[in-house]
DNA sequence: ATGTAGAGGGTTTTT
DNA sequence: CCCTCTACAT
């Protein structure tokens, strides 16, 4: 442990006040880039120092990455074995972790399964069914939302069931089952003995509020709570927090209101405004000075959030340099914007000898991925995607795991599902509907069915109960495994005798080899999981179990790459995805209207602050150079369409961006003060069409066009047609004109006739 | 019972 | 555009 001296040397004056100031409640507003992680982990190391042990101190973090950072660093920092003990991690694995401890209290096993989101997807189609509903107008992601955000305000299904605003609401829009449908989602999940995300919170707030002997237990216990990112909590957490908080008020929350970007799933940006009068004698600590950023960079932030009502006054400043101005580029597509991200990362990683990891590229949605991918491709410049599929959720990797918590819990309906004829073993959709049947009208787990298949050999028919008796077989030597052997043993087994490695290893084709490695790799993981564990100094005299590693991997999803990742890319991510990440040199692409701020949230100014807030949080993950792009034109659902600026750009301070245009390559346009002017001077670019037409006449279409010939266009007049790209409609063409120059012109939109054909 | 073609629908963000 | 679901054929 390091002495006092070093060990504040590290801090600024105010993040040493809030590292000191331990009792009572904090409320610690942290900048972008102020330093924010470095305060909760001196906080926490401090208090460790001081000698209070681990166990006392629980804090509470959005993402696993998140968690483990900090706990790595406060073992770094106080080099006490005692470290590990802190509770440190999400709201939803800390709260598991309580749940499972006080199972008996809310009648579920201590083993019960979590269902992630295609889980609860899966079941609410298979309710939709039952029930006769169409599920395109009950659609399942939709009813899960609404479901989801009750839960996280708190509502439960027979509350929701019952209220007749609720009701009269639903009636109105034409879904008047959303209760019963919410009611019977509930009571499927408890038959299964699974809880979903979100009950993972809805039911510690309720199993505290109902036992407040158990809540005295763990108020007792955490006489430190500490909440990070509490800008982005919702009505459960909140209230949670508020329960375990009560006894000692020992409370410190850590956030950021301008960075607050989760309302669509429920976060409730008040909880920060609202925290002081929640703790009349809440010590504020504003942390303001920014060590990441230039000048450029953090000016540009400021004044593009200040243009929020909503907001708590702060005054980010930095020592750093001034730096570059911020670089505003246009171009006429996306996959134009995708070759010049591409080339800059290129000309930039050479001149200023930078590693791809030094760059990110972020967006709003990640289907613009794809135009960049390709651009990188092409230049052989590694990258990263984060987001999108992640591992755990790829179907091979659910298939086994589906196989493990069957094991486990054999009331586990959607893992049931998923492989009792999977591998295929002749079980028939037929089957299945009358097993499912027969459970509900005894109302009673699948499972149990299954393991009396015999009795209903009447309504099963006798060579289904043969295979289901064989199938039930399997899993029984499954728990068996589960239960007597090391976890990793009875993955191999598991993996082995359900077939699935044959399954997938007979599939020669590409997908299929990759399938088979995804396998091995899951099964790789439980081994690296037993190996962590026994570092652990709680778990050290037992051998860990499958049900062990299922209940860490529950939680566990796509940001948790285990950090051994250390190969040089280029990052690509969305901006959601981005937060808390720094980088040297990002790249904002897709600045347009209706993509950032994005269509749906165009109605409403508070939707358009969240938006302004998602991409405050963009700007201020770059350290030393900003880039932001936008196109033109854009294919959007297959299509092309026009694209306008971005509201966003016009808010800059245009003393720290310059203007770019490409056009006619990737050469840089010395058009850019007239971009510029072209930008600022209009709010809005005006559409094509609506440009005075110079020349009038009926246009020839775009098929008749060839390269060579000389064209007369309605705006720019004669011209001659130097090359075609594309072919069709979407064919593109260069063209000399004459009065204004190399332009390139979309045949699809362009008004023009043939004036001559030139031969070569 | 399994595979394929064709249609239809969805694109914000995640524990 | 891409993915998923359904309907039909084998």
């Amino acid at each position: 442990m390091l002495d006092e001296v070093s060990f504040f040397k590290e801090l600024n004056e105010v993040q040493r006040a809030a590292v000191e100031h331990t009792e009572g409640p904090v409320m610690i507003i942290a900048g972008a880039g102020s330093g924010k992680t470095r305060v909760i982990t001196y906080r926490i190391a401090w208090l460790l120092k001081k000698g209070v042990p681990a166990w006392q101190i629980i804090a509470l973090t959005f993402t696993n990455k998140a968690a483990r950072e900090m706990q790595e660093r406060i073992g770094k920092l106080t080099l006490l074995e005692q470290a590990k003990a802190l509770w440190i991690g999400t709201f939803h694995s800390l709260f598991a972790r309580i749940l499972r401890a006080e199972a008996d209290a809310i009648g579920f096993p201590k083993n019960f399964t979590i269902y992630d989101t295609e889980d609860s997807r899966s079941l609410l189609r298979n309710i939709l069914k039952e029930l006769h509903l169409e599920d395109k107008k009950y659609r399942p992601n939709h009813v899960h939302h609404i479901i989801s955000i009750s839960k996280n305000s708190l509502i439960t299904a027979d509350e929701y069931a019952s209220d007749p605003d609720i009701q009269a609401d639903d009636y109105s829009r034409g879904l008047p089952m959303l209760g019963k449908i919410f009611q019977l989602y509930q009571k499927r999940l408890e038959k299964s003995a699974a809880m979903d995300f979100d009950d993972l919170l809805f039911k510690t707030y309720f199993l505290f509020k109902e036992r407040p002997e158990i809540l005295y237990k763990y108020q007792t216990q955490f006489r430190y709570v500490m909440v990070d990112e509490y800008q982005d909590t919702n009505a459960v957490q909140y209230s949670i927090i508020r329960q375990l908080a009560a006894m000692y008020e020992n409370i410190c929350v850590v956030g950021d209101d301008a960075q607050s970007i989760y309302s669509f799933r429920g976060a409730v940006i008040e909880n920060i405004f609202n925290f002081q009068k929640d703790y009349p004698d809440t010590v504020m600590f504003k942390l303001e000075q920014n060590y990441r950023s230039t000048v450029n960079i953090v000016e540009s932030a400021n004044k593009l959030i200040e243009k929020n009502k909503i907001r708590i006054k702060k005054n980010v400043w930095t020592e750093n340099k001034e730096g570059d101005k911020i670089q505003v580029v246009q171009t006429l597509s996306d996959h134009e914007e995708g070759r010049w991200v591409a080339q800059s990362i290129f000309e930039i990683r050479m001149n200023e000898r930078a590693s791809n990891s030094d760059f990110a590229v972020l967006y709003r949605t990640n289907n613009q991925s794809r135009a960049l991918e390709e651009a990188l491709r092409k230049l052989n410049i590694p990258y990263k995607i984060y987001g999108g599929l992640s591992f755990y959720q790829r179907k091979e990797v659910k298939d086994l795991l589906a196989y493990f918590r069957l094991a486990i819990n054999p009331r586990d309906e959607e893992a049931l599902w998923r492989i009792i004829n999977f591998p295929s073993r002749g079980i028939g959709q037929t089957t299945l509907e009358r097993i499912s049947l027969i459970a509900h009208e005894n109302d009673a787990p699948a499972w149990d069915v299954l393991a009396k298949a015999k009795s209903f050999v009447s309504t099963i028919g006798s060579s289904a109960v043969a295979k289901l008796e064989e199938f039930v077989l399997k899993i029984q030597t499954f728990t068996a495994y589960a239960e007597k052997l090391s976890a990793i043993d009875a993955a191999r087994r598991i993996a082995m005798e359900s077939g699935l490695m044959r399954e997938f290893y007979s599939d020669r084709s590409p997908e299929g080899i990759m399938r088979y490695q995804n396998l091995e790799e899951l099964i790789n993981g439980v081994k690296d999981f037993l190996e962590t564990r026994k570092e652990s100094p709680d778990f050290q005299n037992q051998p860990a179990k499958l049900s062990d590693f299922l209940m860490e991997v529950a939680l566990l999803t796509d940001a948790d790459e285990k950090g051994k990742d250390s190969a040089d890319r280029v990052s690509l991510m969305t901006v959601h995805s981005a937060k808390g990440l720094e980088f040297p040199y990002v790249y904002v692409v897709g600045m347009e209207e209706t993509l950032f701020p994005s269509q749906q949230s165009l109605a409403d100014y508070r939707e358009i602050e969240e938006e302004r807030r998602l991409f405050y949080v963009a700007v201020t993950r770059a350290m030393k150079r900003l880039f932001m792009t936008y196109a033109r034109t854009r294919f959007r659902w297959g299509n092309l369409v026009h694209c306008e600026p971005s509201r966003f750009l016009f808010e800059l301070d245009d003393q720290r961006i310059t203007m770019l245009g490409v056009s006619g390559g990737l050469a840089a346009s010395e058009k850019g003060l007239k971009e510029k002017s072209f930008l600022l001077n209009r709010k809005k670019a005006e559409p094509l069409h609506n440009a005075t037409p110079k020349y009038d006449f009926v246009p020839d279409k775009p098929e008749v066009f060839k390269t060579g010939m000389n064209i007369v266009h309605n705006r720019f007049g004669p011209g001659k047609i130097l090359q075609l790209e594309g072919s069709g409609s979407e064919a593109i063409a260069l063209i000399e004109f004459e009065e204004v120059g190399q332009k390139k012109i979309l045949l699809k939109f362009a008004k023009m006739k043939v004036q001559s054909e030139e031969p070569f």
